[in-house]
DNA sequence: CGACATATGTAGAGAGGTTTTCAGATTTAG
DNA sequence: CTAAATCTGAAAACCTCTCTACATATGTCG
């Protein structure tokens, strides 16, 4: 039921008539082109009425033309999104683009550089000290970055008990510091301008014990210096400012890995975490009328295909 | 004449009304399969009528929908063609690399997709919003996107006054709606697993008669319906989660492109900003007293000098 | 050779898709 | 603020496509 039409096409139980096997072989010889025109047209090139299209259609198991070419469509799709294909589609960059595709070339280049300058092995300490911890795992970042700290935060909670995000760094967040101890692990994201306080309170965290994670640039934060691991990433890009979008990255690599890593004793975990949300409707899955109301066939399959929907998002 | 349909869409010259605009940026988001299917389903997506996608193909020089639909097709069959994708039948899909690093491969695909998805236009047209806006720009997000948009936030209060990061949305933070007119922009980022409180928000905002500026996911979030300004990134990556890395770089794209684009009124206000920051040391700067504003060539493009440090940086 | 079964085409009904028409809404110019 | 121009969507007309019903042809077996 999921094999590829080609597949259904040359499938040798197939028990075809004359006209049907014409068909096949038109709609083989330039695959998958020739379906997806109308069954009119087809049957033409094949030298066949357009019923005989129909009924070989619904003889391979499909509820009529219209879902056959959806399936079609999907394939094409699929073919379309390979990594190699999009190399190919890949512009040069830069040339008539504006200043923010520019400056989305400039970030895919610094990602590229992020990606080469981090063994893996780094990745995979990252995910020991995050997951193996026994006691708490305390998160800050800096003014900008501390959205990567609480989006790694979310994460996290799916993943683990004990993860405490600190949020911003105010005077009497200090005070969390006589909770952090030697069992505990303090995650900090600290890039370039790095933080004073952010600095001091990373520092205070190792002296008493704490182990930590860091997150920063490639010019490394003074944190580097007494942290456990540290990750680094290339954030300048060709603009005032630096970019935040390879640390984001780097954050959710260590997520990836963790997920191919481990056999994932998290999952039910994370289920019972799903099951919460979806009894409290906090995100609509399908938006009702939008992309609805689904044209469907007399068959009631749809005519469209679906566009691949991820089994899990984010949001 | 021979040009790709892509090109077309993404034309300079090409004067696009508001809707139009807005078919454009889907049909490009999914290049080219949302063009596949019927001129409804295209509508529908958009979020305009049907009658609106076909006077566009005709602006676009084409006889109409099956025409254009016919030269998209062309194009595929271009695609599906190429000699690369011959190659691609014995693609072993598992490179060498550990999943960490194939996974920020895979971040750099949809950063590209991002990049060739959202014409430059667009980004203008969100800049003018953020910085025109005569009254306030407020900024929600959802459960991880909202760190994003405290970063938005944090660009924003350094180039205008009026900006209200809302962030995490909490019953009684509906109670902002009361202060949200007309001459105010709701800035809004919601990725796939829409979360209804923010939807909700938003189109009590929009019933409200405030502009809306949507950062989204090439699904298109509900509050696509009545955003003024879409932009849309490409997010999904071979991982079970999302990557909102993409998004993040979307998003600083657009600050770049106001950095480009604008005379930069902004700049004294910047530089009063780095005062007072200079002044309460909550940076700890490498040099201290180099605290030169962005350089800018004579084409008024801002020019970062290689190897200097950046002027203003995020942490 | 004749009767039956299977295969195929023709024609038309019905559904869905596209395009035209027109009126309301929105924006722009004065 | 008003008027003109433009943009947009609802509805309907028109067209194309699919599929069913029926008729015809082709082959097969007694």
């Amino acid at each position: 039921m999921n094999s590829k039409v080609k597949d259904m096409l040359t499938a040798p139980g197939l028990a075809l008539t004359p006209s049907e096997a014409r068909i096949v072989q038109v709609l083989l010889s330039d695959y998958p082109m020739s379906g997806l025109g109308t069954a009119t047209t087809l049957a033409r090139r094949a030298g066949v009425s357009d019923p005989t299209v129909g009924r070989l259609v619904i003889k391979l198991g499909f509820d009529g033309y219209p879902a056959f070419q959806a399936r079609l469509l999907a394939e094409v799709e699929a073919r379309l999104h390979s990594p190699l294909l999009m190399m190919e589609a890949k512009r040069p960059a830069g040339d008539g683009d504006g200043a923010a595709q520019a400056y989305l070339a400039s970030v895919g280049h610094s990602l590229d550089a992020t990606r080469q300058a981090v063994p893996e092995q780094a990745y995979g300490q990252a995910v020991r000290l995050l997951l193996e911890t026994k006691g708490q795992v305390y998160l800050v970042g800096g003014r900008f970055s501390r959205g990567i700290a609480a989006m790694l935060a979310g994460y996290l909670q799916q993943f683990r008990p004990g993860v405490v995000d600190l949020g911003i760094l105010s005077a009497d967040r200090f005070d969390a510091l006589v909770d952090i101890g030697r069992r505990d692990l303090l995650v900090v994201f600290d890039y370039r301008r790095y933080q004073s306080d952010v600095v001091a309170f990373a520092r205070q965290a190792a002296d008493r014990g704490a182990r930590i994670l860091l997150f920063t640039d490639v010019w490394l934060s003074p944190v580097a210096e007494f942290a456990e691991v540290t990750l680094s990433a290339r954030i300048e890009v060709d603009s005032p400012y630096d970019t935040l979008a390879p640390a984001v990255a780097q954050m959710e690599a260590v997520i990836a890995h963790a997920v191919a890593e481990t056999d994932f004793a998290a999952r039910d975990r994370i289920e019972r975490i799903e099951q919460i949300r979806a009894a409290q409707k906090v995100t609509l899955d399908d938006e009702p009328g939008r992309n609805a109301p689904p044209r469907r066939g007399p068959d009631g399959v749809s005519r469209r295909p679906k566009l691949t929907p991820n089994p899990e998002g984010t949001s």
